[in-house]
DNA sequence: TTTACTTTGTTTAAATCTTGACAAAGTGAA
DNA sequence: TTCACTTTGTCAAGATTTAAACAAAGTAAA
């Protein structure tokens, strides 16, 4: 159990935690300091050790952290150790594109279905998917029960899916639509993409500094 | 030019001001306070004051601000009035559907060109582009100048695809791999989304929901 | 064992970000 | 014009996040 509420800032370097833990894993790293860590990441020691911290406390003075044994724990605290069955609403480009190219065991999760309202793409499959109508949702997830949804449906109907799924037993969203998920369904864990913004903010990042020219 | 350097917070909040302003706009709004966008958008009246005001005065006591021309502004501020030319690297499942998905030209950028190894995928179209070798970067570049990229290489070539960009004169990056751009090359904007590691914190999102049961 | 060194966990300080408060400026109706 | 009201821009307080500092604990070699 969490010894405090863990803050925002830390739940979002701690994904990377786990990637670089992992890839030192493999190069053979059996034990890693805080502070060679840090110049592999570009963070601060201080910073890494407060991170690790929160969630309890896995080194050791005079020899710092034991890379398998601290990737395990950040493991079952990202949990990572069960498969959360997910389903796909919006099978378009975006939508059939991510379900292809994510390993999404990796990430705690197992893709079990896929939805959309086009006739030309029910039917078709998605690796070992098939695609269904979005009427077969209510009764998919009354026999199967998954936990987690990918948004990748038009923004304008965002909303209404979002209330539908809820009452599906819909747990957490991965949503890449325009549709603000934040504020309403405290219900429910909810992880926003919007790639039009991300791409906006490298507008500016881009264009501020050829102005500043720095 | 800016009072002060922006600070990132403010610059993550920018895009979706824009987006707002413009469904206003749409909606037929001529003035908004600071007030009453605050409660559409969910934050503090107060912030949205102090964002706005590091770029300079828009507003206007006892009247708010006027909905086009703060929106003009914005638009000015991250540089959505120019169009940049843009190149895909990685024409597979993500990059075909992110060309695709995206208005890329409502966000400051022109998709000029696409870019792949694989032989099956050169010579085929994403909408007016067509697929080149990654051969021909160096004399596409030469020729067209394009200024931003989008990484969607594997992980593995994307520290040497970015050197060989830079030396082509890219100057922002759009990046969908692991390779952490951050650190390296200070010249030039960085954008990276790492959909894993969003995908990864939904699951803590989930898993943490359902132990504090909150 | 002793000694010199390393490194954590934690405390304290600094920096950054957000919120509350209010004077100054403007609106709009009488 | 006057007056009651609205709303900004800004200052200062509060909260959060990051970094620095260091005692306590352990390592490793003699």
């Amino acid at each position: 159990m969490s010894k405090n509420s863990i803050s925002n800032s830390v739940i979002r370097r701690l994904p990377r935690y786990y990637r670089f833990l992992g890839e030192l894993k493999d190069e053979g790293y059996v034990r890693i300091s805080s502070r060679e860590l840090s110049e592999k990441m570009g963070l601060t020691a201080s910073q890494i050790r407060q991170d690790f911290n929160c969630f309890g406390e896995f080194g050791q003075q005079g020899y710092g952290y034991n890379v398998s044994a601290l990737r395990e724990e950040i493991c079952k605290i990202l949990g990572l150790d069960k498969l959360t069955p997910m389903i796909l609403l919006g099978a378009g480009n975006l939508g059939k594109a991510i379900a292809a190219h994510l390993d999404f065991s990796s990430k705690g999760f197992e893709l079990i279905g896929a939805f959309d309202v086009n006739p030309d793409l029910i039917g078709k499959e998605i690796g070992d998917i098939t695609i269904k109508s979005s009427d077969e949702i209510e009764s998919f997830c009354a026999e199967v029960s998954p936990v987690a949804a990918i948004l990748c449906i038009p923004t304008s109907e965002a909303e209404q899916m979002t209330e539908r799924l809820i009452k599906c037993g819909i747990k957490a969203f991965w949503n890449f639509t325009h549709y603000d998920l934040r504020a309403s369904h405290k219900e429910a864990a909810v992880e926003n993409v919007h790639l039009g913004d991300s791409l906006t903010t490298l507008s500016y990042r881009l264009n501020s500094m050829n102005v500043n020219d720095q």
